[in-house]
DNA sequence: CAAATTTGACCAAG
DNA sequence: CTTGGTCAAATTTG
């Protein structure tokens, strides 16, 4: 079956279950049930935006599995280059181009627009190693790592870079995938605040309007763009949390938001909230460091982190779609 | 003291 | 050459 077949295949079943959101939603509406009419329109929207997104992908290229697909950097692991004995590493390893694109995962906007000290963590802990200043940006793009990189392995990343136009809103791109467990979260007196931290997180997105919107470059790493918005009106944020705050912050002068971190869902919200995470990642998700993955079917808030990157695996993940991946 | 950040230099790709 | 990404020494932070 081609690609542009199954494409087609998964929008259809995609509109159709739309429709019947709709329909149920209606339903409900009569039969007033104040919970699920705060689920529904997430549903709704998160399929809106799975339909877009979807119609974006490349129909030929598929980009976004291949890319996806060798997750993990070609860098070495162990990657340390040496700036003076480097040649010899290089030699003994030619074919490695260390960097390149290839791993971006997801790219997602953080808008704060209102919150001041909209703390949105991300539940993992970042150590930044580098800042650039980007040609045509005004702001420059901080370079952060997984905090427990060398400890276990882990090759998480994300860039952090202001947005010009609207300061107040951060372009926040990941790449690669957790591997390790953050231990922080695991202490046993802090699991609980881990949890309350989620709920928070959670409520506060119920009021997050989401904006997926495609980023149809030609460049074929580009993966289509999760615009959040996040009203952050009511709620503040005990900045309890000694997370790595990007250096942007400290350099703005003008900003009357002292404290705020780009930070993020590596799915973003539609998804994360629906537990069922039952990893339909068929084909993708090649993991090499399988003993992390054991994680994904006891803690409900680690699977969520353990869940594929790849919108495509992203869009997929619900439990009523796993049929039509069988196709 | 360790851990995180800053910052200029290095490096690969274009 | 320029540009974006990374390294690592120096510095700051807790």
């Amino acid at each position: 079956m081609s690609y542009i077949e199954q494409k087609s295949l998964i929008l259809n079943e995609l509109t159709q279950a739309k429709e019947l959101l709709k329909q149920l939603e209606s339903q409900l509406d009569a039969a007033t049930s104040t919970t699920g009419n705060l689920l529904l329109p997430k549903i709704l929207s998160s399929f809106e935006n799975s339909l877009s997104m979807l119609s974006a992908i490349n129909s030929e290229g598929g980009t976004q599995s291949q890319t996806t697909g060798s997750t993990e950097s070609p860098r070495s692991v162990n990657g340390s280059r040496k700036r003076h004995c480097s040649s010899d590493l290089l030699i003994g390893n030619p074919s490695k181009k260390k960097k390149t694109i290839q791993g971006w995962t997801e790219q997602v906007r953080v808008c704060e627009q209102t919150g001041l000290e909209g703390h949105l963590d991300d539940g993992y802990g970042w150590r930044k190693y580098g800042q650039k200043d980007i040609l045509g940006a005004t702001y420059p793009r901080g370079y952060y790592r997984c905090t427990h990189r060398n400890a276990q392995g882990c090759l998480a990343m994300k860039q952090v870079q202001r947005s010009d136009e609207d300061p107040s809103m951060f372009s926040v791109t990941y790449r690669g995938r957790h591997t390790c467990i953050q231990a922080v979260h695991l202490l046993p007196g802090q699991s609980q605040n881990r949890h309350d931290h989620h709920d928070q997180k959670r409520m506060k997105l119920q009021g997050t309007v989401f904006n997926f919107q495609k980023s149809c470059h030609d460049k074929t790493e580009e993966l289509s763009t999760a615009q959040v918005v996040i009203n952050s009106s009511s709620f503040s944020f005990p900045s309890s949390a000694s997370l790595p705050v990007p250096s942007i912050e400290k350099e703005s002068d003008n900003n009357n938001f002292s404290s705020m971190t780009p930070d993020n869902h590596f799915m973003g919200s539609p998804f994360t909230s629906s537990p069922s995470t039952s990893v339909s990642n068929s084909s993708f998700s090649p993991n090499n460091f399988g003993e992390g993955q054991s994680m994904q079917n006891s803690e409900f808030d680690l699977s969520e982190f353990t869940s594929a990157f790849d919108p495509t695996d992203l869009y997929l993940d619900f439990d009523f779609l796993d049929s039509i991946c069988s196709i």
